[in-house]
DNA sequence: GTCTATAGCAGGATAGAC
DNA sequence: GTCTATCCTGCTATAGAC
């Protein structure tokens, strides 16, 4: 445990962050190794000697921050699920809002994230397979498992995937759509813009927009 | 009239075209001047000449396909809408999932659409000021004044646009995810599954998860 | 308007000293 | 493990012939 290891260590880790941070936010190609390495705040062959090459620092980037932090989210969620008593469709609907839209990250990492994802979903690379196969694709026929009890009986596993992914849809735009959002609602991203984008989701999941004519014409 | 300017003009417009598709899939930085002039089947000079340099290619083709692209998406919403006689809140909603998912626009048209704009939210360019401010923007107010008379009085402008923004959303992750969609539901995009993610939408954004649910024992 | 040829530069990657 | 120096490729953009 000399010294240099701990130093090693700790600029590999470096890379690692800043490398998300500038992928998530502008992609893969209009990164260069010299910004990473610049913000790391070490030298050009740093990334050569630690990842071999960029392509494969990029790869690193979802195996070793993507992963870990999706894998939060979702133990959030589960850890949300536990705490209700009686299982109940707003119950599931509000822990997955609660989950990705205030959850366990910092209001910057959740963007990183959703930006990540959204990146390899646009245009798939060798992480697609692992965000899909390894968390997407689980969480979601899990939580078809949850919500089948409530829905309709002869329902099948695609129209309620649909409705899962309809209810995701909304919270991914969200959180990654933020620049248009601020832009045409006018709020910015504080607790209290989250508070109602939660409870706006959950209502909306719920009821769709009958559930917000109650005191309507309609 | 002569053939030299006609060709001209096609030539400028294959650019247009294969500079779009080209964007679409793999964002500005990934594309080369070399790939669209290869794939335009002209020179690499070309672009320049036409254009002055790939930035301003970047910007016409929002100016010059995207734009006017998307102007036929909302006359087609229009048109839907002049349709039904009665107005009703289905008949809105139903009138947005048809113009985007259905709409005027090829598959192909579409998602390379929805791709560009996407890309635009993620990062934006100067090319967002017009996306929103043009066009987005206006149609989302206009979407808000539609469906007011059917939400509670007493909503204000933010909450009408979260649940414009809930229905666009799940439209926009349609067209726009269809890499983890298909490999998640295991659906093709053909018609059917079209007309079922129109039906989907539709239903969903009225009635939420509830109004799937007639049958079942919640 | 279209082409070839090339200037001029920035990028990823590596060799080798420390 | 970190650094400097450098190779080499591939890019945008332009000059100038046709």
């Amino acid at each position: 445990m000399a010294v240099g290891r701990i130093k090693a260590n700790i600029s590999k880790e470096r890379i690692l962050s800043e490398a998300e941070a500038l992928f998530a936010e502008r992609g893969f190609y209009a990164v260069t190794v010299r910004e990473i390495t610049r913000a790391a705040r070490c030298n050009l062959a740093a990334v050569n000697y630690h990842f071999g090459n960029k392509q494969n620092l990029y790869m690193e980037v979802f195996r070793c921050l993507w992963k870990p932090r999706a894998e939060r989210v979702l133990a959030r969620f589960e850890k949300l699920l536990e705490a209700q008593g009686e299982r109940t469709l707003q119950g599931i609907v509000r822990a997955i809002a609660e989950a990705f839209i205030k959850g366990p990250l910092s209001g910057e990492e959740r963007l990183r994230h959703a930006q990540m994802m959204i990146r390899e979903m646009a245009r798939p690379t060798e992480a697609f397979e692992m965000v899909i196969g390894d968390v997407i694709g689980p969480f979601q026929q899990k939580l078809v498992e949850l919500i089948r009890p409530f829905m309709a009986r002869e329902m099948g596993r695609v129209a309620l995937l649909l409705h899962i992914q309809s209810i995701i849809s909304m919270v991914t735009h969200f959180n990654f759509a933020r620049n248009p959002v601020m832009r045409i609602t006018g709020m910015k991203y504080d607790d209290q813009f989250t508070d109602e984008l939660v409870e706006h989701v959950v209502k909306f999941s719920l009821n769709g927009l009958s559930g917000a004519g109650e005191g309507g014409p309609s």
